[in-house]
Parts: C-alpha cells; sequence; structure tokens
RNA sequence: GCGCCCGUAGCUCAGUUGGAUAGAGCAACGGACUUCUAAUCCGUAGGUCACAGGUUCGAGCCCUGUCGGGCGUGCCA
C-alpha cells in the first residue's frame, strides 16, 4: 500500500497508454509508469495534479498533444474514486481533480498510520553511507560544521525514512600533520605557562582552547612529563590528548545538538591497518601511479581536474589524498553501495579527485555522491559577525547553540538549500513570533495539543472515533486535507533530491494553512459532531507537523 | 588565466528536475484579541527572473557569450 498521490495518478495514466498504445506498453513492464510527470497544480482552475505526458508524448506517436490528450482521456476510468473530474487544458495538459473520497482516505491513513504516516517500506537496499562533520579534531566546532551536521543527520532520518539502510560515519583526521601542529602548539602554550620563553609560530592554532588545555594540564602526571620529557617523546603525548579531549568537546557538542553517529572512524587506523599502502599498491598495479620528483603521484588520465596529484610526498609522508582513496576504498569493501559524502563547499575541487581515484581503482564513481554546503554568515544587530579561523576568534556552535537553542538551529540550517549561503540572524532566531519560523511550526503543534487539553480540563468529549466526515465542508479545511494527503510524495521527492529543506518550506505551508483556520473556525464547538470531526482534522495535521519535526530533527512541544 | 557554485520584489529566500498568469516571509502602510494561546490572523503595495543571443509547442530552469559575487586551482587539510 502506497500513500503516494503521484503514483495513483501515474498508475492511471499508465493503464490508459496501454489501452491506446497496446503495442507500445504493457502491463508487465510498468517501467515506464514511473517516469510518467505528474506535478501539483498552482492553481485551482488546473484542478489538483497535471501531467504534461501528452506534450511529451505527442512526437513519438505522431498526434497532435490535444489528440493524444483526448485519446488517453477516453481511456481513463470514468468512476474512479479516485480522480473526480478529467480535463485537458492548455496545449494538452490533462488535470485531475481528486475526488472527495481521497482525501478522506489520506486523513484516515494518518489517523492509522500515526508516527508511520509518511515513512515508506523498508526496501534494504541501496545501503547508504552517509560521512558528514568530519571536522578535525584541532578545535572545537564552528557555525559552518554546526550546518552539515543539521543537513547530514536529516539527510540520514529522511534516507531512512525512505526505507534505505543508512549509516552515517564522522571521519576523524587524527593522522599526519595538522595532529603534529596540534600538539606542538599545546606543548608551547604549556612551556608558556610554566615560564619558558617560546616563540608561537603563525601557522600553529592560536585559539584560547589550546591555552585552557594546557592550563588543565599543570601539575599533573602529564604535565610533568610535557615538562621533562625531550621533545620528541612529549610531542606525541600531546597530539594525543589534544586530539582526544578536542573530539569529547565536539562529540558533547553534537549530543547537545540532538546529532549522533552509528561510527566514528579514526583516520589512524587506516594506517594501523595498512589501508593505505594496500591502496597505493593496487593503484600501482594498475598503472596510475607515477614516480616523479621524488614523490609519487596520480595520474589523473582526462576528466575535468586533470593536474595531477601527490599521493606520496618526497618526504615519504602520503597525502590527505592518499589516506582519502584509502577511507572510500574502505567504505565500498565494508559493503556500501551507495557513499554520500557532505563536505564544506570549499573542498569542491577535490571531488573530482576522489572520483577519479575511486574509478581508478575500479570502482563506479557515480555511487559516490558529494553535497557540498555553503558557508553561514552569522548575523547579530543586522550586520555579519566576522569570523576568523586563524585568529581563533569564531564563534563556535556552542556558543549559538547555548543562545538560541537546538531546535531553533537545526531548523534554520534547514530553511534555505544547503548549495546556498546562509544568513544566520542571531536575533531572529530567538524572536518569539512569525518572523522566526521555528516557533511558527512549533506553534500550530503547541496550539493542537492545547485544543485536547482543554476540552480534557472541560469535560468535553474527545473520542474522535468514527467521525462524520462530510461535515469538513469547508473549503480551507480540503486545502488543510490535500496539504495533509502531500506529505508523502514530498518527503519521497525529498529524499530522492536529497533536499531535506523542502521538508521546512512544506511544514511553514502547512502551518499556514493552519492558523488561518484556526484564528477563524472552532473547534471545541458545542455541535457534537462539527466537534469531532474537527478534533480528526486537527489531530491529523499535528501528527504530520510532528512526523515532519521529527524528521527535521526539531521537538514537537505541546506547550510553548 | 582555468574550473565549480550563485545572481529571482527594498531585504532574506522558494520555485515540484522544461509547463499554464513567477510565489512566500520580513521590512512599509492599514485593520482584527471578552474567544480552543495575538508566539496568531486579514488586507494593500512591491518584478525587464543580472544582461544579450540560442534550442522548442513552451525557458527563472537547458546551451553559448558578457557583467557581477563567492570558492577552488598546494608535496595543506
Amino acid at each position: 500500500m502506497t500513500d503516494l498521490v503521484k503514483d495513483s495518478i501515474r498508475r492511471i495514466i499508465y493503464e490508459s497508454l496501454v489501452k491506446v498504445f497496446p503495442e507500445s506498453y504493457s502491463i508487465e513492464d510498468r517501467s515506464f509508469e514511473r517516469e510518467i510527470e505528474v506535478s501539483r497544480s498552482k492553481d485551482p482552475r488546473f484542478g489538483d495534479y497535471a501531467t504534461n505526458i501528452a506534450l511529451i508524448l505527442s512526437k513519438i506517436h505522431s498526434l497532435k498533444p490535444r489528440e493524444l490528450a483526448e485519446r488517453l482521456l477516453g481511456c481513463m476510468p470514468q468512476d474512479s474514486n479516485i480522480v473526480q473530474e478529467f480535463e485537458i487544458a492548455g496545449p494538452g495538459f490533462i488535470n485531475f481533480k481528486m475526488s472527495f473520497n481521497f482525501w478522506i482516505e489520506a486523513l484516515n491513513s494518518i489517523h492509522s498510520r500515526k508516527k508511520m504516516y509518511g515513512s515508506f517500506e523498508p526496501i534494504g537496499k541501496p545501503r547508504i553511507l552517509i560521512e558528514f562533520v568530519s571536522a578535525n579534531p584541532t578545535g572545537p566546532l564552528h557555525v559552518g560544521h554546526g550546518r552539515g551536521a543539521a543537513v547530514g543527520d536529516s539527510l540520514a532520518r529522511l534516507l531512512r525514512n525512505r526505507g534505505y539502510t543508512v549509516e552515517t560515519e564522522y571521519y576523524v583526521n587524527d593522522a599526519g600533520n595538522q595532529m603534529k601542529i596540534l600538539g606542538m602548539s599545546l606543548l608551547l602554550r604549556y612551556w608558556e605557562l610554566i615560564g619558558k620563553s617560546i616563540d608561537f609560530p603563525g601557522d600553529h592554532y592560536q585559539g584560547g582552547y589550546i591555552v585552557d588545555m594546557a592550563r588543565e594540564l599543570i601539575g599533573t602526571p602529564l604535565g610533568e612529563q610535557l615538562e621533562t620529557l625531550p621533545q620528541k617523546e612529549a610531542l606525541p603525548l600531546a597530539s594525543n590528548y589534544a586530539s582526544r579531549k578536542i573530539l569529547e568537546g565536539i562529540q558533547e557538542d553534537l549530543r547537545v545538538f540532538g546529532v549522533s553517529f552509528d561510527r566514528y572512524f579514526s583516520e589512524k587506523c587506516l594506517y594501523a591497518e595498512d589501508a593505505v599502502k594496500i591502496a597505493l599498491d593496487e593503484l600501482r598495479r594498475r598503472g596510475k601511479l607515477e614516480d616523479r620528483e621524488g614523490a609519487i603521484w596520480f595520474k589523473m588520465a582526462g576528466g575535468e581536474d586533470e593536474k595531477d596529484r601527490v599521493l606520496v610526498r618526497a618526504s615519504g609522508e602520503p597525502t590527505y589524498f592518499a589516506a582519502d582513496i584509502a577511507y572510500h576504498k574502505n567504505k565500498f569493501d565494508r559493503g556500501y553501495e551507495n557513499l554520500v559524502d557532505i563536505w564544506g563547499s570549499d573542498h569542491h575541487g577535490y571531488v573530482p579527485r576522489v572520483k577519479a581515484g575511486m574509478e581508478a581503482l575500479g570502482y563506479e564513481p557515480d555511487q559516490i555522491r558529494v553535497m557540498l554546503v555553503q558557508f553561514v554568515n552569522l548575523i547579530r544587530d543586522g550586520k555579519k559577525i566576522s569570523m576568523s579561523t586563524r585568529s581563533g576568534e569564531f564563534v563556535t556552535l556552542r556558543d549559538v547553540l547555548d543562545e538560541v537553542g537546538t531546535d531553533a538551529a537545526r531548523f534554520f540550517f534547514l530553511t534555505k538549500r544547503s548549495d546556498s549561503h546562509l544568513d544566520f540572524d542571531l536575533d531572529l532566531a530567538k524572536r518569539q513570533s512569525r518572523d522566526n519560523p521555528v516557533y511558527y511550526v512549533q506553534y500550530v503543534h503547541a496550539r493542537i495539543a492545547g485544543i485536547f487539553r482543554i476540552a480534557k480540563e472541560r469535560n468535553v468529549d474527545v473520542d474522535i472515533s468514527g467521525p462524520d466526515l462530510s461535515a469538513l465542508d469547508l473549503p480551507e479545511e480540503k486545502e488543510i486535507m490535500k496539504r495533509l494527503g502531500d506529505f508523502p510524495d514530498m518527503l519521497a521527492e525529498a529524499a530522492d533530491t536529497m533536499e531535506p529543506h523542502r521538508i521546512t518550506f512544506y511544514l511553514l505551508e502547512l502551518s499556514e494553512l493552519f492558523h488561518a483556520y484556526y484564528h477563524d473556525n472552532k473547534v471545541l464547538t458545542e455541535d457534537d459532531r462539527i466537534r469531532k470531526t474537527r478534533l480528526y482534522l486537527v489531530e491529523a495535521v499535528r501528527q504530520v507537523i510532528e512526523n515532519g519535526l521529527t524528521i527535521l530533527g526539531v521537538t514537537a512541544p505541546d506547550r510553548m
């Protein structure tokens, strides 16, 4: 069983196509059915849904679009309980006006499936691994990471809801050069605190959190070691300690943000398992490597990114690129059929490289999908807050969460397409009014919960079983029902396009319909019949709001 | 220089994979609380979809060029 409205319409269209052109389409092979384009009509004069199928197929069947539409229409089921009215319009669109019963069924489906309304049968394959955040454990998460976290976590929930098997992973860059720099930064700050004169290089981590960490070490056994051991031995101790401490802080921030990962994957482990070496050997076997100027290069044959790239430096140290090839190989070898990487858009130049690397190893590059998330500007008092990582003066994700709360932050990060810049207005995120989309949507939920609460206080009957749905005759009630019925389609499309922001827009539109309805119509009326029916409708709205917010990782409060 | 993303109302952004007369919110102006929460609602106004060509039944969306903004183009990550 499906709650997809568009699928019901596609089926009708396809069956009509089979009748009109039995030589071209068959009931057995329905692969074309899924490709039929059905869209929701913007203008009520064009019915509820429309298809352009006659315009698309007119050439193939050498018929004029309207003529083709006529033929199709002649074969559509006229007695359907689904569609009340068919109509040909404009250059050859076929418009569908759904029957009232159809919307009633959608409404009933919400009540029978409750939290499961809008979720799909598990289909298992493909197994998807979503990698996101993956911030280096060299400093606290900043707001940009927060956006990646919100997008990645919601996307995981969305794809799971779609029926896929989804796992999430955070790649921890705990190896390589920046770990040395981190350790050295801590070491230098420690020495500085105990009175040694130091020279703190400009390319080391300037942030105050390093100094704080150093201060905490004074008087501890580790502190003593940093002081007495030769630098060569002290440095790895400092690196390990700093990265572990910082990662713990990151995990705590993510916990507050409501984001959890199935796995933290350590880059160090790749080296421990010789995975980098194995990947390099495999590349060499396939003739993709070249030794030049003391380094080992990856031969980028053609493609968009044609420059050869270094995998192993002249110093013998592998680059980040080498580790990333090994990491992605590892992901595929663990059995995932689809890899989703969510990166900051400043890494976009890196996409063709990773894909080329995986292709060279014999994997299918199209099974890697990279989602690029643009930067976030923080706005306060209408002005941008400058964020420079170098000086360490950036506003951390935690600062923002402490100020505006998790719900507002998560919702805000998902109010824009992820590939466009986001202005995060701190004052707006805290405002408790219409301007603030989070509250606008949550308020719907609280209001409906409030109706039931009040009803119980007044000993009003809140049993909503067996409502007389013919009482739902107001135009705005029908609008709400239609929008509720559209929820599963919206979720399917958001998942298929990997665009979680569609959910926020849907919820805002539904909220708008509800607030207007609530304002003009009393739910707890004296009339038993109307009251019961409206409670039935309104409870369905509450459920859909809850289900949508859950996928965004935002709470649905009963009271505000 | 080359590559990627973006350019839609004064501001912030949607636009259902090429569909019908381009939509919201904010800001501006004018209204609505004795009511199930005014954290709400109703109304007015606002456009050469950066610009110029092209593709076709049809373009905000696709192609080419120009202008403007962001990012990338390391033996950094």
